[in-house]
RNA sequence: GGCCCGUUGGAGAAGUGGCUUAACUCAUAUGCCUUUCACGCAUACAUUCAUGGGUUCGAAUCCCGUACGGGUCACCA
């Protein structure tokens, strides 16, 4: 029997059982040596942010890596900041990019034995630990108002003192607990605090997987562990959760390294063994030549969604991101021709301990390469699934026109010197759009971008030319011979060599007639390889296309 | 402001006391290749590692001060 007894429970009469039994119900782990337990946190307050993508990618990486588990638990302790349905989504977004956990909340379900997986459906496994601190008199009830917070605060401020409820500052820690009961029973509204033994002139250090040792001043500070509503703060569920789901690397972002103290007394108080720490580099980006946070609500790139819509890879981004994680994945990537993460091997001290800019830049070469590895048939499903949700005009041609857009997205695709002019999804349709006969009506609808400087009559003779004696199904150098030679009978030099040495002699060279060409088939200057888009439109069609040009040009 | 973390080209970085005349990648520029675009290839881009001092035969690398940047100081996570 001790005074804090009755007291506690009063405030807990629900709670029958200690730490001791949750430690048997939530058993150490049965995983191999080296088997790391990571999990991913997020709190259900809007989309997935790129910074979280960033921690979620590097947390499965080493669970993955090690044989371990990667778990997600959702911190719904802040029911003001919670929008309906976020979790749902961030659960989603993050099977996108395939880095979703196999335990954990999972949406519309919970999949393990740690659970449950939801703070706020873990009220009693916060009560039983606190009543037992309450019991060994390390935590209290506080009844401090906001208001008087505040005044505290500001006292301190102008005394050039450490704000907080601390010391002499921590009014409650005195009273004592049956005049703590009394006010309680009369009603009055009261936090629970964390009663700490730190003094604030002592440091503690602690390890961090990237940074290394960390030296900082041990906490005094008496935080509130159950808020009025009767969700615990995140300092303490992170201590109770990731001990009892048995987390062996608390991966997260470096804005809590500040925050570790008081983590570190919670442990050793609640007498668990303390997870390692990874403390990530937070995502940044200029603003008036500062750096600062990428923020949701000004940046349109911290949103996860916004890659997703834009039609970016979920291999692209995740490329990107390991190559913020280690800077030598890119030099991997190119060694070995590869995007698959789960050939890399992630280490934690090749991180950088800086923050890092947002490059879109660098996304978007990643992007390049890794579209250009897909094969056409790949892409093809790709650009189904996603122009089915964010492109209708591209959904309805992929969908009406399969054959042909799986031989456009093949042109020059593979090899070597594969072409790589998609960026996302997006550049598709602008690229190949004209491969679809009513696109290419919409293109030349206004005229066709003949070069001026040639006659009307001599681009006629050509196409005429052109559509009577070529055959392309002639492999491609052979057909190319026979368009120099169709230029040659319409006086254009064989070779831009030629053109040059006699300018005089000649109306232009190969170059202007192969334009000529493309410009009849394609209403555009540029376009994929020629031949190739010849050979995959077939002869009638392109014929036809001749057709409307020379209706256009008389 | 206190406390933590950091500072190598426009960006990501390698570098752990002499192999550095600072690797590699992105971006940019120029040239080559080429029927266009894209690809590919070549070249250029930090005399210097925020800065001042110190240690040393020798420093981007070790030590100290200063400046700058970021993080954090809630009943938010």
């Amino acid at each position: 029997m001790n005074k804090y007894e009755e007291l506690a429970n009063y405030i807990f009469p629900d709670v029958d059982e200690t730490i001791a039994d949750l430690e048997k119900k939530y058993p150490p782990r049965n995983l191999k040596e080296g088997a790391e337990v990571t999990r991913f946190a997020p709190s259900p307050t809007g989309f997935l942010h790129l910074g979280s993508l960033f921690t979620s990618l590097v947390a499965h990486k080493v669970a993955k890596d090690s044989g371990g588990v990667f778990y997600l638990r959702l911190e719904d302790t802040d029911t003001k900041r919670e929008i309906e349905g976020s979790g749902e989504e961030l659960v989603r977004q993050l099977e996108y990019f395939d880095v979703a956990p196999k335990e954990g909340y999972l949406g519309n379900h919970d999949v393990g034995s740690y659970g449950p997986y939801r703070q706020s459906e873990r009220a009693y496994i916060y009560r039983v630990c606190i009543k037992e601190l309450m019991l060994k008199g390390r935590a209290y009830p506080c009844f401090c108002s906001a208001q008087e917070l505040e005044e505290t605060r500001e006292i301190q401020e102008a005394n050039k003192e450490i704000p907080g409820y601390y010391g002499d500052y921590a009014i409650c820690r005195t009273i004592e607990p049956e005049e703590a009961l009394i006010r309680i029973k009369s009603g009055d509204p009261y936090v629970i605090r964390f009663r700490s033994m730190g003094n604030h002139n002592n440091k503690v250090v602690f390890h961090d997987e990237i940074r290394g040792d960390i030296s900082i001043a041990e906490n005094d500070m008496d935080i509130v562990i159950l808020k009025s509503d009767g969700l615990p703060t995140y300092h303490f569920a992170h201590a109770v959760d990731d001990h009892f789901m048995r987390t062996t690397t608390v991966i997260r972002g470096e804005e809590w390294i500040s925050s570790a103290p008081i983590h570190l007394e919670l442990f050793e108080t609640l007498g668990f063994k303390l997870p390692k720490y990874a403390h990530l580099p937070v995502i940044m980006k200029l603003d008036n030549g500062n750096k600062r946070k990428l923020s949701k609500r000004k940046d349109p790139e911290a949103s996860v969604s916004h890659f997703i819509e834009g039609g970016y890879p979920s291999e692209s981004l995740k490329a990107y991101l390991m190559s913020i994680a280690n800077s030598n994945f890119e030099e991997w990537t190119a060694e070995n021709k590869c995007y698959d993460l789960d050939k890399f091997i992630f280490s934690f001290d090749k991180m950088s301990l800086d923050g890092v800019l947002f490059d879109q830049d660098k996304l978007n070469f990643f992007s390049k390469e890794v579209i250009a590895l897909f094969s056409a048939e790949d892409l093809y499903a790709r650009l189904v699934k996603w122009s089915k949700q964010y492109d209708e005009v591209l959904y309805k041609h992929l969908i009406g026109n399969k054959e042909l857009s799986i031989k456009a997205l093949n042109i020059e695709r593979g090899g070597e010197k594969a072409r790589k002019d998609f960026t996302n999804y997006k550049d598709v349709y602008p690229i190949i759009g004209f491969f679809y006969n009513d696109r290419y009506a919409e293109i030349v609808k206004d005229g066709y971008p003949f070069n001026e400087k040639f006659d009307k009559k001599v681009i006629i003779d050509l196409l005429n030319d052109f559509s009577r004696s070529n055959d392309y199904t002639l492999a491609n150098d052979v057909w190319f011979n026979s368009v120099k030679e169709l230029g040659v009978r319409h006086n254009f030099a064989e070779s831009n060599k030629f053109y040059k040495q006699n300018p005089e002699q000649y109306l232009g060279h190969v170059g202007d007639v192969a334009e000529i060409i493309r410009v009849a088939i394609v209403g555009a200057k540029n376009s994929p390889n020629l031949h190739s888009v010849l050979q995959i439109l077939g002869k009638e069609e392109v014929d036809r296309r001749i057709k409307l040009a020379i209706e256009y040009l008389n």
